[in-house]
DNA sequence: AATGAATGAGCATTCATTCAT
DNA sequence: TATGAATGAATGCTCATTCAT
């Protein structure tokens, strides 16, 4: 593929200007921080001038928006092929929380912009809330809703409030990852999250 | 009249303030975010002149940590307190919980600056971990510590883990508080967190 | 397709591109002004794309150059054929001011260039003097000392002070009529400037 | 106060900072025009720090604004001080005539400003005309009316038309004067400005 | 001739911090 | 201690111009 175009052509193809840009923005902001990040630093690092971050996006926060936008919609769309394919909801459950960490944990410097930078103001945060996370929550809610109906999952619980525990662990997961000077494997958190979410810490 | 001041007892006590400074900032932060606001905003609401932010702190940036540090250090050291008139390690954490929420939901400014403001930045995250989260996270880690010891928390599991987990799942909360459009009380979420946490969702 | 527009001569002739381009710019520079108007607007304008200006203009300035020294030309000599048929200085005094209006109040947006884009920059105000203006207030000139060598026109007056007092006598009546929120006829303003100008405001 | 203040300090005095800013904005837009002109340039000719003309000023355009405003005031205050002990109206012209060359004749560089820079923006043209400009003509006006009134000016003329006639012949001499290479006196104009206007260039 | 994506120099404005009073 | 006028470094964004196609 790659060298098929290189026969052909020496023009980049198109969009691929843009995912330069929001790459080397990730990688900006994830070691200097949304704030501290120029865009000409963003430019720099894409290899192209600083004009032509404007001409694919309107603004230095609309990249931001772009990297939380495209990284969860393909997470979710991902989520629920996946998930259609196992039944029990206690595999369901398990599997999102590996999905979760397979990710972040694959690419520390997109982990790093979403457990840190973009947390950092309220206004984003809303809009986060709004948008891709609330659906996202939702996936978790009715999976946990199903386990309800199937009676494997407790029926005298809020499936919502447990969604948020269920995220809460996996979100601290990532982030304490992220902020740790030791190097370790985040995906196997997700067997140890599932195991206390699923049974309780009580002896029984 | 300065002197009329002094006898009356009107004169603000020392730290009076710093501590009108701090509270200023905590409002002004949380309505524009830290790194919207200025300076001299956090002067007008405090009621002094620009300058004499700089009597109290050395930077903008020292108040956002003062915030932190001094608000982390009295819920420690409570948090301390009240754990030693209890003995039984589910109920300690249960405390911890309330606590943790109650402190929070009494001050819905306070919750916005820590929840959303103070998360903004990987080098503040990372001395936030580093400082007074790291030890926040050993009293609730030694808590479970202290069940598994005691035989009613599961001596198979990662204490760390859960207590991260723990911790996970009150932060969501919280942040999910002061995102919420709704009002709600905050507080009671504690006994959900800690049913869930001790019993896991399950069904026996 | 192309061959057919060849055929039928729906190719733009030569310098139509160019004429489109010259109109494109005046109307967004009446809107928006000089400094405010892109080239990249008159190019939408006018229908081509961006660099197809650079084809036909050297420069963003050169256009505004253009628009000035293709209207003064064609105003002159338009002028001075129609000067010809006419004898009596006086009367051709009044054709000059005619003429001078319905030209700018035929065309309200090259009028806004004229009197008010145009104005903005001493650089160009100065090649503007130097070049066509000099040669215009030139023609109104010596229609003076023409009407002074007849004895029409007091021969104790400077010829050149009174062409400067005719023309802004002219400008500003233009001035006034695009600026003017009231829309009335510019023409009609010729015979009352001529009337002050040869008989004053004195009473006999 | 004031003495005992000079004497004892060298703080200028309040007001002098915004003065000095103003007359070295004249300067700096008289030379380079006001859209070639740097914020940074008129800090630097003032001799304060950029952020300082922000003290006074809220924008570059109020910077050119206040130059106009001021000047206006002053130039028709002054005008009305003088017309009041003037009783002939012819006089009274010649006056504001003269007036009109002293100001601008005295002050080269703001008259740069005020006939080449103030022109270059319809909207500011507008805010001109409506403003200050539209005060200037009808002291004009009314000064003509008067004239008729007294029967030493014709009443079959529009008083209106012949203000902005006059207005526009002065204008003009100014804007030649600063445009011309030649050095010459800007107020002896006045006097022929007044006898073409009062006594037109018709030999009786 | 025509295109329009890419360039990168240029600049008004903000605001944390200082310091003379 | 307290003030607030003054500072000046810092930067997101625009847009005239170029040039490979």
């Amino acid at each position: 593929m790659r060298s098929a175009r290189s026969m052909t052509s020496l023009r980049p193809a198109v969009g691929d200007k843009r995912e330069a840009i929001l790459r080397a923005a990730i990688r900006v902001f994830a070691h200097n921080g949304y704030f501290n990040s120029k865009v000409a630093d963003i430019a720099r690092e894409a290899g192209v001038a600083d004009g032509t971050v404007y001409l694919y996006f309107k603004s230095k926060e609309e990249i931001l928006h772009s990297i939380f936008d495209r990284t969860v919609e393909v997470a979710i769309s991902e989520g629920r092929k996946q998930l259609e394919q196992i039944s029990d909801p206690r595999r369901k459950l398990r599997r999102i929380a590996q999905l979760h960490l397979e990710r972040l944990g694959a690419d520390r410097e997109l982990a790093v912009v979403f457990q840190v930078e973009l947390r950092g103001s309220t206004k984003f945060m809303e809009e986060f809330s709004a948008a891709g996370f609330a659906e996202y929550l939702g996936l978790i809610r009715s999976t946990i809703e199903e386990g309800q109906s199937a009676g494997v999952f407790r029926r005298d619980l809020n499936a919502k409030v447990a969604a948020k525990i269920f995220f809460g662990a996996l979100d601290e997961m990532a982030t304490n990852w992220i902020l740790s000077k030791r190097r370790y494997k985040l995906v196997p958190m997700a067997d140890q999250v599932l195991d206390i979410l699923l049974n309780g810490v009580s002896e029984k």
